[in-house]
DNA sequence: TGTTATTGATTGATCAGTCAATCAAAGATA
DNA sequence: TATCTTTGATTGACTGATCAATCAATAACA
């Protein structure tokens, strides 16, 4: 069986299942032995790649997060203005993959570890600011910079609160249902700088324009 | 050393040090003998009592859900107007104790144990559900239910967010601010169902009425 | 005496992490 | 081509630590 340049995919095979394991268990309660199992490999095996279980959880980290990098950079190509990008942004945050249960049920999980991890910690960190700073570039484009800021930290909150409330699966409020919340929270925050000119403004409810 | 009559204080005693020390250790985590420890009685001690460690979290939920009800209560007594009790609800989400570092940590390590433990899920649906009643019988009274209901959807979801991003303890929000940015939106919603004859209701920004 | 409170000591299970050994492939040598 | 050497891949078996849970024993009350 052993080939050579197995290590790039035990790797991944490993981060892979990590993350399937603590989406399913919905903790980070998990074992080596349970992870390496549903790698198809030994524990030992996991131990001699990552070093230590700490390790992997942290790789498996870093993997959502550049699959949630990937998924806003191919969301924002092609897209220039800026209310569209935020559009885009929004609508990359509830994109089916990044709001099944499991992935849901892992970030709440890593959450909990950033209490104790300070690497943990720094890496959540940096999606809250690339997502913080996302927004803020384009609503710097529509409205004063001290507004931006208010507006972005609504926006981000909102996104986080409907994540938080999908965890717990009652009432769960679909994918669609959630960006067009987080949209009509924009629309009105945005509406006394759009230019009067412009038709539609003054309608005096925006909420139902989309799907439910 | 023992006195009769024991079991009430003891059991309160050990919720105490259970909360405080999931709060400071930031996670589930934490052993019958560091929460016996830090109660100053003996880890048999809090199995006579409480059975087994499950046991022990969850009466600390029920203690956490307990406080917000309190708190809800007096808060709410004595408020007419359904714009006040929405305020009023939403000040007492935020209010110093439960928005304390160990409080929102605790809240979180409970949203996780909620993947896994049927009857601590049951326990946090309890308290969604109860946030949401509070708001939509105050929304039903200002506008119509379908509006309420997205409303209530909103704010809930933006309370539970600035919750969480609380626990990241990055760029934190504080509690004014928080409950700043909610009652932003929950003007901005209301705002179209207002009789067009009270004063103020076309301010171009409701931002910066109160203190940040 | 019987009941309640309390603990130290112990058990049994679980797990992360280690290690020595095995296996297969890829050169290297002749 | 046949044989030796090295190196990466992989595992089973083990260790040491941790922890929930149990229990028998003790002490204070009624």
């Amino acid at each position: 069986m052993p080939r050579i340049g197995m290590e790039p995919l035990r790797r991944k095979a490993l981060v892979d299942a990590t993350l399937r394991t603590i989406g399913q268990q919905g903790s980070l309660d998990v074992t080596m032995s349970e992870i390496a199992r549903e790698a198809g490999v030994s524990p030992a095996l996991a131990h001699h790649y990552f070093g230590s279980k700490q390790q992997l959880l942290v790789a498996t980290i870093r993997s959502l997060l550049a699959r949630l990098r990937t998924d806003a950079v191919a969301a924002l190509e092609n897209v220039e203005t800026p209310r569209e990008r935020l559009s885009a942004i929004i609508r990359v945050s509830f994109q089916a993959d990044q709001f099944a249960p499991e992935t849901v049920a892992a970030w709440l999980a890593f959450y909990v570890e950033a209490q104790r991890s300070e690497e943990v910690r720094r890496l959540l960190i940096i999606y809250a600011r690339r997502l913080r700073s996302n927004l803020l570039d384009s609503l710097e484009r529509l409205c004063p910079p001290d507004d931006a800021a208010r507006i972005a930290e609504g926006v981000a909150a909102m996104i986080d609160g409907l994540y938080i409330r999908q965890s717990l699966r009652s009432a769960p409020i679909g994918s669609t249902a959630s960006v067009t919340l987080t949209e009509d929270y924009l629309d009105l925050q945005l509406r006394p700088f759009l230019r009067q000119d412009e038709p539609g403004t003054l309608a005096p409810n925006p909420s139902h324009r989309r799907g439910e």
